[in-house]
RNA sequence: GGAGAGGUGGCAGAGUGGUCUAAUGCGCGGGUUUGCUAAAUCCGUGAGCUCGCAAGGGCUCCGCAGGUUCAAAUCCUGUCCUCUCCGCCA
């Protein structure tokens, strides 16, 4: 969330960034609220000290009498703090509830507009989009008759949404987490394997709503648990409520994770097969940064995306998301989307990572803070996140990539070693 | 899962209702002494919010959340975490 003062000294600029985001929040309540709030608790405080003068007076005092007057004006004074806490509370929570929908401001450069269809396209990977001369299949086909991906398994188990990788699509699923986590571990990330749940309070500090009708979140009933949607919720959580030596940061980890998402309101063709699950499994870069060092570091874990699916040979454009396509925590951020041959007719782009600059915004709700050494006072850190790998999606390009005519899917030379073979072949065209 | 013990400043650790404004030690910053270093010695050392031009005040915080009381680190309830023992288990 954003700073409270911030917001009162720069009122039309909340304003304009909300509505470029395509937010609507009530920022004038929330100042006038605020104000009122203040007063309040400038009351509570001036009934307090009075009342803690009376505490101390007391122990001194001879007489039972003026003993029992002394009480009876503390018990007086204390009746007064809680009424005017009661207001102080009732503000309290309607500023809440505000300030946790006006969205982190946006960067200068961000593309202005109100959906994805402003979104600015940067720049195109050193793969160009692949020709055939068959019509390429999609992975849905392409996984089903090479007995890959098991679709009807997972509905059979779970339900729709669900499915099974199944003989080779488990080493390439093995190799990619691999090939993320080691490229990641030579940028300099520490390797994490992060719990799949967290407390909701860890939730809703990164700025996950983990009940109400809209919910991405899956929580676990009769406790305060959900499954997590990403590990950028256990990354983030790590330095909930700490404060780090600022000689400590830049903090960057990665972390492997499963991802499990509710996906309410999601379908159509677009979202068939492996794009939209319910489950999957994501190598995340997480980085808890200085505020100075934030940008820098964006911009390094975009290219850490870019070398993955370079080396991947996969074709895929950079995109700066436009500002009413952002989100709530993130002040920036940049997609890549990968060239999806089984896409749409004759091919699409599909998103296939996404990193965000959240600058402070996430860690003020984590109270995530940093000291500098000899100085006094502590400020908040800034936080970025972005996918090495979402697995489902990295599937769905590799294997609509690489199709050949027969059927067969040629293994990217950077997963061979894992994998163990060139090409993955039919089942069926092998008899 | 059962039984017990415990969570206090950067760290260690005292504190079981009222000079707690949290002892003491270590660490850290500064002064003095001193060929240098070391040692000694003295002073100072938490955070958040808030009032004030400033000097300096006020409030809150002893895992977290409530409660009792004029007054809570201290008593009560809940909760989270850590440790020890037992049980179960990949």
């Amino acid at each position: 969330m954003l700073d409270r003062k911030f917001i009162i000294d720069n009122v039309e600029l909340v304003k304009t960034n909300c509505k470029n985001r395509n937010v609507t929040a009530d920022v004038e309540r929330l100042v006038e609220l605020e104000l009122s709030r203040r007063t309040a608790q400038s009351e509570i405080e001036r009934l307090n000290a009075e009342a803690n003068n009376v505490a101390k007076s007391i122990a001194a005092v001879k007489t039972t009498e003026e003993k029992e007057a002394k009480k009876e004006l503390g018990r007086t004074l204390r009746e007064q703090v809680t009424a005017a806490k009661a207001d102080v509370e009732r503000c309290e929570s309607e500023i809440d509830s505000i300030q946790r929908i006006i969205p982190n401001m946006s960067h200068p450069d961000c593309p202005i507009g109100e959906t994805d269809a402003e979104n600015l396209e940067l720049s195109r990977g050193k793969t160009p989009i692949p020709k055939f001369d068959f019509k390429p299949l999609d992975h849905l086909t392409l996984g089903e008759s090479l007995d890959i991906i098991d679709f009807e398994s997972g509905a059979n188990v779970t339900g729709a949404g669900f499915y099974f990788l199944k003989n080779d699509a488990v080493l390439l699923d093995l190799a990619l987490q691999q090939f993320a986590i080691r490229t990641l571990i030579n940028a300099g990330f520490t390797p994490t394997v992060t719990p799949d749940l967290a407390r909701n309070e860890i939730l809703q500090g990164t700025g996950f709503i983990p009940r109400g009708p809209e919910t991405q979140i899956y929580s676990i009933d009769g406790t305060d648990l959900s499954l997590v949607a990403t590990a950028e919720i256990t990354l983030g959580g790590m330095l909930a409520g700490k404060t780090v030596d600022a000689d400590s940061l830049p903090l960057k980890l990665c972390g492997l994770s499963h991802c499990f998402r509710t996906e309410a309101g999601a379908a159509g063709k677009a979202s068939r097969g492996l794009y939209r699950v319910h489950q999957f499994t994501k190598v995340e870069m997480f980085a808890f940064t200085l505020p100075e060092q934030s940008d820098a570091v964006h911009k390094e874990m975009l290219a850490i995306e870019c070398k993955i699916f370079d080396e991947l040979g996969i074709a895929y454009r950079i995109v700066d998301t436009a500002t009413g396509d952002l989100g709530g925590p993130a002040y920036r951020k940049f997609d890549i989307e990968a060239w999806m041959p089984g896409r749409g007719d004759g091919g699409e782009f599909g998103e296939v990572t996404s990193t965000s600059n959240c600058t402070d915004y996430q860690a003020r709700r984590l109270n995530a803070r940093y000291r500098n050494k000899g100085e006094k006072g502590t400020k908040f850190v800034h936080t970025l996140n972005g996918t090495a790998v979402a697995i489902s999606r990295a599937l769905v390009a590799l294997i609509e990539n690489y199709q050949q005519e027969d059927g067969s899917i040629i293994v990217p030379e950077v997963l061979r070693a894992v994998v163990g073979k060139d090409v993955i072949e039919s089942k069926r065209a092998e008899k």
